[in-house]
This record gives C-alpha cells, structure tokens and sequence, in this order.
DNA sequence: TTGTAAGCGTTATCAC
DNA sequence: GTGATAACGCTTACAA
C-alpha cells in the first residue's frame, strides 16, 4: 500500500532481471517465459510499479492520448451536445487505456494546434468536431498524417476519410413530411448555423419534403444559428408575429425546441392542438428520464444518441490509430420518427 | 511553412549553437544574451520548431496538463453544469499554456487513478469535482502531494486546502426567505443529491429560513437526487398531487426547474400567479440570450456564473502548481437575487 | 555568455 | 529466453 514510486530499473533490481526482461513481461512479449512474466507481474503489482507516461511515450512515439480540439469563437463549442458526445468517447478510451485532451483554440489557431500535436506526438489521434460545409481542417489532417474521426462529415470525397455521421437529410425529410401529412402547409425550420454541415444537410432534407408536394420554401419560415434555449424561443417568436404564421415547426435541436415550447406557451397555443412542433433529438442525458422515456415536452422527434455517437467515435479513432493502414469506416446511423403530443392534424 | 519536425538537436546546428544555449534562449533565461536570444527565437519559427511534451516532461518532471477525473457512476458528472465549468477552465488552461485531460472512472478507481496521476506526472494537478459530505479524496491528495483545486468545499478544515465555492446556504436561504415575505408557508425544496456538499449546504439554507418564520419542516415538500429535467418534472408533480400541495418551489438548478415550469404547465398553473417558481442558477451557456438576460423562463434565481467558476479554479490551480508552498486560498462567491416572473404573492 | 555531459524512464536493436 | 546498450528529445548541474 505504499505510494512510493518504483521505476522500471528498481524493479529489475529487486527481482534480480534486466529492464529488458521486465519490460517485456509487463508488455506482454511472447518470448518471455511463462515463470518470469509472472513473477514480475507479482513484483510490480507489490512495488505498485507503474510506467512513466511521458517516458513511453519519448521512446514509442505513442502518447496514449485522444485529442479535440473545441473551438472558443462566439459560437462555443462546448455545450450539452458536447459533453454527452464526451462522456460517451470518454468511456471508451478509459477501458481502451487513452485518456482524453481538449484544448481549447480560436479558429485561427486551430489548424496550429493540429500541428503541434502531430509534430510532437502530444496525441495520439483526434476528433473533429462539427465539420463546416466548407470544411479544411480534414485535408489538414490528412497532409500532416494525424489520424482522426469526423463526427458529421464534410462535403468532398466522402470514403477518403472515417466519420460517423446521422443522415441528418433524411431524419429531417421524414419529419417535414409527417407534418406536411397533417395537414400542414406553412411550416418553419428552427436550423442549426447552415454554415455547419450537418444543418445544411437538414435543410436540404426540409426543403426536399416540401418540394415533393409542391409547397414553395419561405425563407422567411427558416432561421438558423447557434441552437440554444433562447435562439428557439426568439425565432419562434418572430415567426408567429408573421402575417401568415406557421402552423407547424421543425426544430434542430431540443434545446432550441424547448425554447420553441416557451414561446408556444407564451401565445397560449397548445402543442399538438393549436400548433405542431417537432425536433430532432439528441437524447441527450440531463433530459432523460430514468425509464427513457422520450423527451421531455414528449414531442415528436427523430433521435440518435449523441453519447453512443461518441462511444463509437471513440472506437473507429482507436482501431484507426491501432492500424493507420486500414481502409476508412464510414457510418451513416438512421433515425426513427417517433410520435409524441406535440404534433397534431391541422385544424 | 514546412510541416517537418526539427528537434532541439537539429535547430541547434542550424545555428551553430549547443543544445543548452538554445534551450536557454526558448525558455527564458536571463543569461542569455538578447542578440542570441533573438537569433535563435527567429530560427525555431523559421524551421517550425517545437519542443517535445513527453521529452520536457521527463525531464522537469512537468506535465503541462490539468486533470479532470469524472466519476461514470449512475449520477454522471458529465452534463451542462460540468461543460459550462469545463469551458471556463479549459480557456485558462489554454492561456496558461496547460491542457486539459479527462479520465472517466468508477468511483472505486477514482483514488486509484489519483495515485496513477501523481506517480509518474501523468498531470500537473487536479480538480475536485462535486465534493461529497463525506469526501475522501482530499486527504487521498494531500498524502499523495497532487496539487487540487476543489470547486466547491467539503467538511472538515476547510483552510487546508484550496477550494471555491458558492454560498449555498445563504442563496438558498435568501431564495426561501424572499418566498416567505410573498406569504409562502409550504415552500417545497426540489434539490440536488444530498449526500453532495453543495445541496447539504442548501438544504440547511433552506431550513434555516423555516426556521427563522416558524414554519415547520415538511419532509414531504424536500426531495433529493440527480438535478435533471425529468426529476424536476417528477417531484413537482408528486407534490402537487399532495393533499396539501405546497405554493411556492425552490429547485437547485435551472435544469430540474425547467421540469418544474413543464409541471406547473400540465397543471395550468401559471407561474407567478397561481404558483411560485424559484432556482438556483448557474447560468449554464445554453439558456443564456445574446443579451445576457435572466434565465429564459425568467424564473426569480439566485445566480453565480459557473463557467467563470471554471476559469477562476483554474488560475488557483496553476498558481498552486507554479508555487506549491503557497497557502491555500479559499474563495466563497456570494449571490444576488433576481426577481422574476415566475413568483407572486401568495393568493 | 556559452558549452559539455549526465540524466529523466522507457522501448528497441542487437547480441548471446 | 535473457541481457547490454543505444536511442527518444529535452533540461540542468557543472565547467569554461
């Protein structure tokens, strides 16, 4: 139970071996013999040995590192949808043994940053969170060798790369369309910054359901921003002062749709009779209730997980970084619609 | 604009000078003369130079990384209140020159990993999230001698250690005192876990303003676990289903009394009139509007920023780190009163 | 003011 | 199967 620190030299001593042999029983080499690795394995437990990080690193060149990179410009980076990706990539690299580095970085710096992680090995591989539509970091870290995951993907040459994304285009297609079945013919899209990937694809998936049945796009029904509590609210808002205001609405987020419920409230209107308001659902966790049900506001939504999203992140960026050499995996996860009581046939 | 890496070696050829002089002339040493010192400085941006974390750290024994260790236990640390924090501390890390790591673990392996951290300078230091009544670590880190921070406090000699924390128990106390002075008599408190300090602290806060009125202590308006949405939904309509429902709430976090206002709706009680809503508020990112206004249910709250909590803990850990020997220093963040919306007199 | 050389704690390359 | 020994890239006495 001491806390003394032992290094691989005092080891080697005290059981009279080389830091060679040492080193490769606890490595799990399959030249060593059976006895020694066990007696070592025995006197590292009791001398409560344990290897210096940056000492392996320096010799292997791996840091056992995961790095992201979040983005400190006005429209932050870290909020719920980020840690509940976090939590989800954390615990995967704490059984893969990896610990997890965020750094955080103005945009301009960004690219810097990669650099310097590659050039010196502070990691060992990173995730790129929120890929834009006009997206360079992923050719960066291409031509600095950088092993990475996208969460979401980037336009381009779409198998050159790993990513894991949900078919954002469709989840929203197929949310438009329920409500276009209500009855619905004026309805708003509550986008994420369409200058992100993922809300750009939505649009398209917006915009698509309405073509298909024949209703013109009013760009005076879409709004997109950072989606936040207050955002949905304001926009929602704004959107039922129109002379001819939506009947129904398309959030990107649960946030923003919670502040969509507000306003709804606020006009008295109730979801489901006077107004529809449906949402794409992250599940995420501060929202969940212990039996999972469905979100809060038991609004109808398309979902995906964003924990598990970042539990399989997690994992595609370590096999990548065990095999630099494989082929890249690309996973494009599908939502369901789900119907809760926020939506409802057009009086 | 070359991406090769140079090592101290190379960069010192290049300029015909020992390893030990450029080191000296990159790290500051006032030895150094300034023509050197300006030559080599010059020549490591030319050639992109960029010192090794793993070689430095072994050989000062310094990480340059910041620990953060987040229990995965069923009441999870990673949600809004941790991301907020973490954007805090992650942009004063990364002034600082620090990074910021992350390791999930049970609570079983919570003093295991402290002792992984300090044995082999994985990190610098770390910081204590959500001390506990009975808390352990912080005897666990001083025996080990890992610098900590601890955002919030435990029991027990609170000089001793280094910690920020709000007021709990006065903001609470402020919060239920200005209910009473409404004409509230059954005043129900919808709290955090209170085997956490935090929510201890506030629910003597809480009983402490009974107390000064008369008001006598109904266990059954007091409930206890995991701040979410759903829980805050959940007690409040548990206990507006008692046979004597209490008036006015109290909650520990905007995320449950969020839950709150969804109950009060599904009842048509409005806030503010027919029932008073009250929080504590951390002024988690995602609520907060463009302007900065109160919290978007402009709930009546007491306030205390816990992203700039994040920063300041971080710049006491460093300055901790740079001088251990330094006395701790105890910071205790006082809060306002808001009135909002959401309370009224007593009908 | 600058340089030499030892050391930080591993892993990897050879021998044996 | 095991063991010297040389990296890995930096910092820091100690010299000059």
């Amino acid at each position: 139970m001491s806390n003394n620190i032992v290094n691989l030299k005092q080891l080697s001593q005290y059981l009279g071996l080389s830091q060679t042999t040492v080193s490769r029983a606890l490595n799990g080499f399959p030249e060593v013999s059976e006895r020694t690795r066990k007696k070592v394995q025995e006197a590292a437990e009791k001398l409560n040995y344990r290897p210096s990080p940056s000492a392996s690193s320096l010799a292997t060149g791996k840091a056992k590192i995961i790095g992201h990179v979040v983005p400190v410009s006005e429209h932050r980076m870290i909020n719920p949808h980020f840690s509940d990706f976090l939590a989800g990539a954390s615990d995967t690299y704490a059984r893969a043994g990896y610990d997890l580095l965020i750094r955080a970085a103005t945009p301009e710096q960004e690219a810097d940053i990669y650099r310097d992680f590659v050039s010196r090995n502070r990691v060992d591989g990173v995730v790129v969170h929120g890929p834009m539509v006009d997206e360079s970091r992923i050719e960066l870290l291409k031509s600095i060798g950088l092993p990475f995951v996208v969460h979401g993907r980037a336009g381009g040459e779409e198998h050159s790369y790993s990513w894991l994304d949900v078919d954002n285009r469709s989840a929203i297609e197929k949310l438009t369309n329920y409500l276009i079945d209500l009855g619905h013919r004026r309805i708003a899209l509550v986008n994420g910054l369409e200058s992100m990937n993922f809300a750009h694809r939505r649009r398209l998936g917006y915009e698509a359901a309405l073509q298909q049945h024949g209703i013109e796009i009013d760009p005076a029904l879409i709004s997109s921003a950072d989606m936040n509590e207050p955002y949905g609210y304001e926009a929602t808002m704004e959107k039922l002062a129109l002379d001819n205001p939506p009947t129904a609405f398309v959030y990107s987020s649960i946030l923003s749709a919670m502040g969509g419920m507000r306003a709804a409230n606020m006009h008295s209107l109730r979801p489901g009779k006077d107004i529809s308001l449906a949402t794409f659902d992250d599940q995420l966790s501060f929202l969940q209730s212990k039996n999972g049900a469905s979100p809060p506001p038991y609004m109808t939504n398309v979902s995906s997980s964003i924990q598990e999203a970042g539990r399989r992140v997690g994992e595609l960026l370590i096999a990548q970084i065990a095999d630099p050499k494989a082929p890249p995996v690309c996973e494009l996860w599908k939502t369901n619609l789900v119907v809760g009581e926020s939506t409802g046939r057009l009086a």
